[in-house]
RNA sequence: CGGGGCGUAGCUUAGCUUGGUAGAGCGCCUGGUUUGGGACCAGGAGGUCGCAGGUUCAAAUCCUGUCGCCCCGACCA
């Protein structure tokens, strides 16, 4: 039978948001539930998220964090306690107004008017006020600071409109809540929160991102800072793929939060939240994945290796298979990132071309297939994720085993380069509005090519031209950088004077 | 919430304009031949056509209502 050209249609550049959800569902990592925005992620999908957890729960630990858990439901009143954060949640969030259901008489249900909660309660859409309330009783002294606590946690927000592991109704994250002594040390921790999740996007996602401030008009409500890592996908749009925010006082006096000084004075405290969600799964298939289907980084992907055993005639099995699994126990002795190589045989009676085609589709960095031929000569066939799925090599088995961390490294290596390399070739430096503009328009409006990327321009800092731009090209500042220089020069859109030059870019 | 579209087997869908007993492909099951790149042959299971009401001798098809989903926009990790 003739099959396409490419394992997913259609293709990135045929229609990008339709070869997303192809690629979600090819590699089995997740599908829509009957809730809507809700999304059921299968064990392939959440063997990604696992490793990131674990990868990510090691670096927050490592910096002196630990983990703990706070309530999922939070009094509507707690909410309300600081006024850019309502303002900024209100209109997207979940409420429980009553706790007993009873027969509506119809053979259904109905929630039961005696049963209504005096104050309805929140589905929290993010932890601050909820674990500020619990911090206020626990600080009394500057001795009981910092707190440095990180919680592992689901939640919801009623987004208009979801895109799966994107942005769904509810998604699992974690959550930091450090509160401190002084200006400086929160300070400190939202900054250093923020390397780690460049660090983590770099060395385990292979995701160059850039780094930066978000503006006022994006920052968190009620932060007086949010620090932001950005990275680019393949449609060259932006996506936030993690955040840490410098609160000041204000969840701090709005929780209460207050202790006695050094100098004996009543003091609020500085407190600092950060997270990464389920949307870094979405984000590296985006960023990694091609036409045949999903490209996991090695260092999360739930298998480095799967293993296929061909077996042409039943009574190979017997020598095949023994083999198969051998190869896997010596894999296994193997050590990458730290971490042992995780293999999978794949013993299942399918054709060998249907076996590979899934693991491809999966996006398992690497494809191993043992054969009679193989066994005489002592030797694996073996295929990169990364590489094209006809380029295979023929090392000795003994070769292939010792050298795969290494293997393993140069595929990381490679698809980080590959994405450093998209990324740079669409970032430009703009000068003019016409310019700036013909950037972020696509030549076919009624059906947009990929087009745009990342624009670094002069911005003169007003909220005004902030506005105008998103209003007309849907187009954001997506981060301030840290390491812009400072330079005269005058503002795209405006042409007033600027400092320095911001990263402008569509975005998820 | 505005503007479009769609609900038929696990999935993708044909049939609807012009009413006449439900069709295909993929997937699934059984047997055989196969397996180093998405196999083939034969047989088989699976659907009260989203739901409720109406018109009619007769409704997937026409009418009314209702629920849900998808896409585009406003909103967003």
């Amino acid at each position: 039978m003739s099959q396409p050209q490419t394992a997913i249609t259609p293709t990135r550049e045929q229609d990008f948001p339709e070869w997303y959800q192809q690629v979600v569902r090819a590699a089995d990592l997740a599908e829509n539930s009957d809730v809507r925005g809700c999304m059921v992620i299968k064990p392939w999908g959440y063997g990604i998220w696992e490793n990131m957890q674990r990868a990510l729960d090691g670096m927050f630990k490592a910096t002196g964090h630990k983990n703990a858990y706070f309530p999922l439901f939070i009094p509507l009143s707690y909410l309300a306690k600081e006024a850019a954060h309502v303002e900024g949640f209100a209109k997207e969030c979940a409420v429980v107004t009553h706790h007993r259901l009873e027969s509506d008489g119809k053979g259904g249900l109905r929630p039961a008017p005696a049963a209504q909660l005096a104050e309805p309660l929140v589905i929290r859409p993010t932890s601050e006020t909820i674990i500020g309330a619990t911090y206020a009783k626990w600080v009394q002294s500057y001795r009981d600071l910092p707190i440095l606590i990180n919680q592992w946690a689901n939640v919801v927000r009623w987004e208009m409109r979801p895109r799966v592991f994107l942005r769904t109704t509810e998604f699992l994250w974690q959550e930091g809540h450090t509160a401190h002594e002084t200006e400086k040390e929160a300070r400190e921790e939202t900054m250093q929160m923020l390397r780690v999740y460049e660090t983590f996007a770099r060395d385990w996602l292979a995701l160059p991102v850039f780094t930066g401030e978000k503006s006022a008009g994006e920052r968190f409500p009620g932060a007086v800072q949010t620090l932001c890592i950005e990275a680019m996908v393949q449609d060259r749009k932006a996506i936030q793929a993690g955040t840490s925010h410098f609160l000041g006082q204000n969840f701090a006096k709005a929780s209460d939060i207050k202790f006695i000084s050094r100098e004996n004075k009543h003091e609020h405290a500085w407190t600092t939240s950060w997270g990464v969600s389920t949307r870094l799964v979405g984000t590296i298939l985006m960023a990694h994945a091609d036409d045949d289907g999903a490209v996991l980084p090695p260092r999360v992907a739930p298998e480095h290796i799967v293993i296929i055993p061909i077996t042409p005639k039943p009574e190979m099995r017997d020598a095949v298979l023994p083999a198969c699994d051998a190869l896997a126990a010596e894999l296994r002795k193997q050590t990458f990132g730290g971490e042992p190589v995780r293999v999978h045989v794949d013993k299942r009676d399918l054709g060998g071309g249907v076996k590979s085609w899934e693991w491809i589709k999966k996006g398992v960095p690497v494809r191993v297939e043992i054969g009679m031929r193989d066994l005489e000569k002592g030797s694996v066939a073996v295929a990169r994720r990364d590489r094209g799925h006809k380029d295979k090599t023929f090392p000795a088995t003994a070769d292939f085993t010792s050298g795969i961390a290494g293997l393993l490294q140069e595929i990381h290596d490679s698809l980080l380069d590959r994405a450093t390399k998209l990324r740079d070739a669409h970032t430009v430096k703009i000068e003019t509005k016409d310019e700036f503009i013909a950037f972020f328009t696509a030549k076919n409006p009624a059906k947009p090519e990929i087009h745009g990327g990342f624009a670094v321009a002069h911005w003169d800092g007003s909220a005004e031209v902030e506005t105008e731009i998103k209003e007309q090209l849907k187009v954001t500042i997506r981060c301030i950088p840290f390491d812009a220089p400072l330079e005269d020069g005058k503002c795209v859109w405006s042409g007033r004077p600027s400092v320095r030059r911001v990263v402008f870019a569509k975005s998820y």
